[in-house]
DNA sequence: GAAAAATAATAGGCTTGCTGATCATAAGCT
DNA sequence: AGCTTATGATCAGCAAGCCTATTATTTTTC
């Protein structure tokens, strides 16, 4: 049993807190730039998915629809992307970037560098590989539980195998 | 500069995956046990400084205190804890747990060392240790960065230092 | 002692998550 | 074909972050 009863060094709650500053460390230094960072992810996604509908966006980025409704919302009626309805199928809209958007892409990215250099400073090379390697088998194990555990509350997929942007073709920004 | 493409493995989204699988697991689980998880985090801390002043607990779980005062708001209409009013300083109110609060904190707490077990599985010990280590000097980078690059926006303290629960005496819930 | 600065709490607005419900349209089944 | 089910998108409502005031009240300063 051995309850862990020191906050300091429970991994949920530090995880928590890192994921934060991450957040609000990023959120500070865009601020101004018309981009929010969930924005901006929505959009890199687009940028690999050209054309993509909205559900699979939603999947691609594992938020909900409702959610990602809103964030398109925003984004096109501040003209980062437009709607458009499918030919074939008259249920879905596919998005797409508007030439806008590119410099503030980059500018976004650069920030994103800049962060987790600093947020990974001291560690070597070696060491910031077993880091991720642990987050990713981190990210598996809530994965399988979370499935495990689940009665049925997501019924779109049978094992969603969390894909995000792995086979992603790593296509440059201009 | 080699901007890091490789999404799947980059840290940033890794963790910010993690932190949200990790979040929405805990959440599924004591969903219906009448406390989200923010709300016991809050319970929590006063446990540890019952009688804290509003001000002092926002600075303790480092939310704003606009936030914090709208959880205490939930919390106290739920019935959680109570507000009082200090006898000096009377724009101070301290915040007291009651006694209904301490089944369902032990009821969440369970919970949170099993989703910590399973995210966990598969780590020895010593790699729980080492990964652990490797949190805490991502979280040392990023306040350290966040003060730098402030412009003074949290004019409150100096160096917050982020001690939060670090010295708590890990008192054991009955 | 009175004016100015700081502090505690709150209020209001915005974003982004979630959920559940609803609507239109497709797809599948008999 | 017609009925049922599934799917894509949206809407409405809640929670919880953030930020910027605003209002009391202290504290500091002159």
């Amino acid at each position: 049993m051995a309850i862990q009863e020191d906050l300091s060094r429970n991994f949920g709650f530090i995880l928590h807190d890192v994921a934060r500053l991450l957040r609000t460390t990023f959120d500070r230094r865009v601020k101004g730039m018309g981009l929010t960072r969930s924005q901006w992810w929505v959009l890199l996604h687009v940028y690999r998915h050209d054309g993509v509908s909205q559900s699979e966006l939603a999947d691609i980025l594992e938020i909900e629809k409702a959610t990602l409704g809103r964030l398109v919302d925003r984004l096109e009626s501040n003209g980062w992307l437009r709607r458009e309805n499918d030919g074939v199928d008259r249920r879905v809209k596919r998005i797409f970037l508007t030439d806008a958007v590119q410099p503030a892409m980059k500018a976004m990215r650069d920030v994103a560098a800049d962060v987790r250099r600093e947020a990974l400073s001291g560690l070597t090379v070696a060491g910031q590989e077993r880091f991720v390697d642990i987050l990713l088998s981190v990210k598996t194990n809530l994965s399988r539980s979370e499935n495990g555990a689940n009665g049925g509350k997501h019924t779109q997929r049978e094992v969603p195998k969390r894909t995000s942007g792995v086979n992603a073709k790593a296509k440059s920004l201009p």
